[in-house]
Formats: C-alpha cells, sequence, structure tokens
DNA sequence: TGGTATATTGGTAAAAATACCAACAAGCCA
DNA sequence: TGGCTTGTTGGTATTTTTACCAATATACCA
C-alpha cells in the first residue's frame, strides 16, 4: 500500500488535470507547444482565469512555459498523461453498460 | 480537440480520483473486493467520511458496491484507473529531475 | 424483542476552488 | 517616448469540497 504522504502528492497531481480547461488544455499541446493567446482563443473565460489554470498545470508539473518575445510558450511535460484518457473512457462506457448515468459533474 | 461537454464528463471521473483517501481505497481495491470495515480501517477518519469518499467513487463509476450479509463489499470496476498512477510517478520523477518541487498540496 | 455492530444520510462549519474585474509588468513598434 | 499587445497578479464573491457530529437504517444474535 502507499502511505497517505505519497497519495496526496499522486493526488495533488491528478486534481491539477481534474478541471475540464485543465484537461482541454492537455489534449491541446499533446500535438505540440502553444502559445497563450492560441490556448486562450479555445475558451470563452477571461485571461487571467485561463492564465490561472495554466499555473495550476505548471506548479503539478505537467506543463512548462518560456518566454519568447511577447509570446508565453506552454508545452507539456509529460504526455504520458494523455495515456490514462483511455481508461477515463473504459469508464464512461462502463457506466453506459452498467445504465448507469455518470452523475458526477451535474 | 475534444468538446468542453466531452472534457466536463472526463474530468468529473478524473476529480473523482483526486483526493489522497479515494486514491488509496482505489489501490486498496486494485488487489481484490474489501468490505467498508476494512476499508475505514486504513484511515483515521470518521465513517461517515470513508462512507461518502466510497460514494464519490460509486457514482463516478469507479467502483461499485454490493450488501453482503451486514458488511458492504466495494468492488474497483475498472483496474485500468491503477495504470495511470505509473504516468503520475513519472511527473513527481521529472519534477525532482528539474529541481522543481511539486507546489501541489501544500 | 432488545441490544449490538455495520454503514448511510442530514446538517453544518471551515477550507479550497473558480471566475470575474482591475491593476500591473514586459515586449514591441511607430 | 508613447501607445499597443501580451500575459500575470491582486482582490473578491460565489460555489464546491471536506470532515465532523448526530440521527437513521439494516442485519445479526442473545
Amino acid at each position: 500500500m502507499i502511505t497517505i504522504e505519497e497519495a496526496e502528492i499522486r493526488s495533488g497531481i491528478i486534481k491539477a488535470m481534474s478541471h475540464p480547461v485543465r484537461l482541454m488544455v492537455i489534449e491541446y499541446l499533446k500535438d505540440g507547444s502553444r502559445t497563450f493567446s492560441e490556448i486562450f482563443g479555445l475558451f470563452g473565460f477571461d485571461k487571467s482565469t485561463i492564465s490561472k489554470h495554466l499555473l495550476v498545470l505548471k506548479e503539478a508539473g505537467i506543463v512548462s512555459s518560456k518566454k519568447n518575445g511577447s509570446d508565453m510558450i506552454y508545452t507539456l511535460e509529460v504526455p504520458c498523461v494523455t495515456d490514462f484518457f483511455g481508461c477515463v473512457t473504459a469508464v464512461i462506457e462502463n457506466n453506459v453498460r452498467r445504465q448507469q448515468v455518470c452523475l458526477c459533474k451535474r
């Protein structure tokens, strides 16, 4: 078994992925680095909101950023995080199979 | 790209995994089903707290439960979720490599 | 039946997450 | 330099999450 301390570290990283905007950013960066503006353009939220979501991903070590002129470039640090999405899909499909509507996010 | 609706569904499932107690429960159930009492015994929290964490996992479709006498048996529905832990470890190791302390969960 | 063990539900207080607006900082170029 | 673009930070209101206690429900057994 893992310790509670180890679980806290792991859950911090998972929590960083557990928001729709942050999940979409991860998906988007899977195919290559993007500027803040490109990422911002995907959503209808305020700039500051997107900037703070990116900070959460950065602090978790999931993305990194570097300045390029007046742009800020965001890069996915650990592409394997997207491997997980297949399993999330399996959970969703299993829920459908069991006639169980997922109650999350309602 | 995935849609925001799809991202909301996925993030709901990931959010269900993003708590240390729920993560430890998933790890614990990886080796087989367990009773509520066995799970409860791992932690120092109130029964009701653990019961509610298990409800979150159940509503996400990650675990299922069935009554057996006076016990409640919890089962991991989609074992592939634990595959993800390897990648979480990769994130942690990458953070260490980059001399970056993970700021999450402090 | 009455008592005990097992687990869930209701209610609530405290903490954390989220999104907005405003203000600021840094780079670019006319 | 002055103004424009790009992105972050500060502050705040709202919502969500979390953990506890108390009460309830269900099964078992004497």
